[in-house]
RNA sequence: GUGGACGUAGCUCAGCUGGUAGAGCACCCGGUUGUGGUCCGGGAUGUCGCGGGUUCGAGCCCCGUCGUUCACCCCA
């Protein structure tokens, strides 16, 4: 009896070849940069307890209040499926002391993050992010450090059209004495009822509103960055100095919105400019009060996440990775099960040294395996029949030249 | 979560005012005996997303549902 089709979940983001190849590629890239600055795996839990993401990411965020898939497990816990991957980092962080060891702790993780939100091209309800945190320095240059490393990632995979979004959101008292100001300022406001009640919830939230009379009405109201206490703006001009002396160059934009509430001081996003609505490839910032309210020492930290199938999206959009096909050193076409019996062997013995190598499988036409090779981007081919196998020389034929030329078995491995 | 568009072979799509499905690409085989990329010939492939309804008859009409997509929202 025929079953129905299972179809994947809805919203989530699944990569196959060919274009897994791709996504490998640019997960990679996005990861050395970090790998190359010393910061160190950590593999955590894809769910945690929900009482993590509450505390930590904040339970006045969308994320937290409408964005999360949570169930009661077996034991009638409550657990979340990760939405993101700083809170999950500082609980491992503090659960298994790395704390007490040298600071800054510099670590990096990648993998597969939740939000129950409606599905568009950019945005999926499991989704992949890389990212970094840096622990316990208050120092600017880690800051930049950490922005430096996020470019450097998208340097890697070509991508050019982007560019960078930098604001401080200061520190407690700086945040205190701006909101004074700016919820006076936007009580003169007309906002309807929806646009009031998410104000009520975060009143930084007008800033990322896309409706022009709302923009039109925010065009005068007071900044964050103007209310920075002396030594956030310290902290803040020295992050721009270091960048500068980097030669990564960003814009300032002081109504940038997070969703995150733990962002504090340094904060940034990366925006690719051919991505429509959700342009986000990537954004970060400190988070000085995490460790503390996860029940840590306080610690402050910054980090990152990017996302990989926005970037991977965005490369697309660009058009600058090759979709050039698996290439292997060699493809054996065997004759008959005695040759295969040979090609096996070789096979395995050439793997050892690092080729990649292929063979046709089946019992295919010998012009049927040539094209096979052919397609497979195979740089030379063998022919295993009768005569090799008891003469133990072969033909290598260079695809791309055509010329074959005679080796021994033995010399095989220099010929590739 | 709100509003709009879309859903036909593996892929990109066509299908006239309703009469039980087509193209290109890809794929497979062959063009004589053990060597590919071009060319020529041949071939396989679709519960027309799914479920109802209207009709003598629906891929084309109606309803529902699932999925994708665009914008809002949100953000990676």
């Amino acid at each position: 009896m025929g079953g129905q089709k299972i179809q994947a979940p809805k919203g989530v983001s699944e990569y196959v070849p060919p274009r897994s190849r791709l996504f490998d590629f640019v997960r990679e890239c996005l990861i050395a940069p970090a790998k190359l600055a010393g910061y160190q795996l950590v593999e955590l839990p894809v769910f945690e307890a929900t009482e993590l993401f509450i505390r930590g990411v904040g339970e006045s965020t969308d994320v937290v209040s409408k964005e999360m898939y949570t169930f009661t497990d077996r034991g009638d816990r409550s657990i979340t499926l990760r939405p993101e991957g700083t809170a999950g980092a500082m609980r491992a962080v503090i659960e298994h002391g790395l704390d007490r060891g040298q600071l800054p702790i510099k670590i990096w993780y990648s993998g597969q993050y939740f939000r129950a939100e409606r599905p568009q091209a950019g945005r999926y309800r499991q989704f992949y992010q890389v990212g970094i945190e840096a622990i316990g320095l208050d120092d600017p240059a880690i800051d930049a450090e950490v922005i430096a490393i996020a470019d450097a990632g998208f340097k890697a995979i070509g991508l050019k059209k982007y560019h960078l979004e930098l604001t401080s959101l200061g520190d407690a008292p700086s945040r205190a004495r701006h909101r004074i100001d700016f919820l006076t300022y936007i009580a003169t406001l007309d906002l309807d009822e929806a646009t009031a009640s998410r104000t009520g919830i975060n009143p930084l939230r007008l800033f990322d509103d896309k409706r022009p009379e709302i923009k039109q009405a925010m065009v005068k109201a007071p900044l964050l960055m103007d209310y920075l206490s002396d030594t956030s703006r310290a902290h803040f001009d020295q992050v721009k100095v270091y960048l500068d002396s980097m030669g990564i160059s960003y814009e300032l934009n002081p109504r940038m919105v997070r969703g995150l509430d733990y962002y504090t001081g340094t904060t940034f996003e990366f925006v690719h400019d051919l991505l429509g609505a959700q342009s986000g490839i990537g954004g970060g910032g400190r988070y000085d009060g995490l460790m503390k309210e996860l029940g840590g020492q306080e610690l402050s930290g910054i980090g990152f996440g990017l996302g990989v199938d926005r970037a991977l999206l965005a490369a697309e959009a660009e058009g600058v990775i090759s979709k050039q096909a698996f290439v292997s050193d060699l493809f054996i076409i065997p004759l008959g099960h005695g040759a295969m019996v040979m090609a096996l062997a070789i096979a395995t013995k050439l793997r050892m040294s690092g080729k990649i190598v292929d063979i046709a499988f089946g019992d295919r036409s010998l012009k049927g395996s040539m094209k096979a090779a052919d397609k497979s981007g195979a740089r030379n081919v063998i022919v295993l029949g009768d005569a090799e196998i008891t003469s133990h020389s072969m033909e290598v034929k260079n695809m791309s030249t055509g010329v074959s030329t005679s080796v021994t078995i033995d010399s095989l491995n220099d010929a590739l």
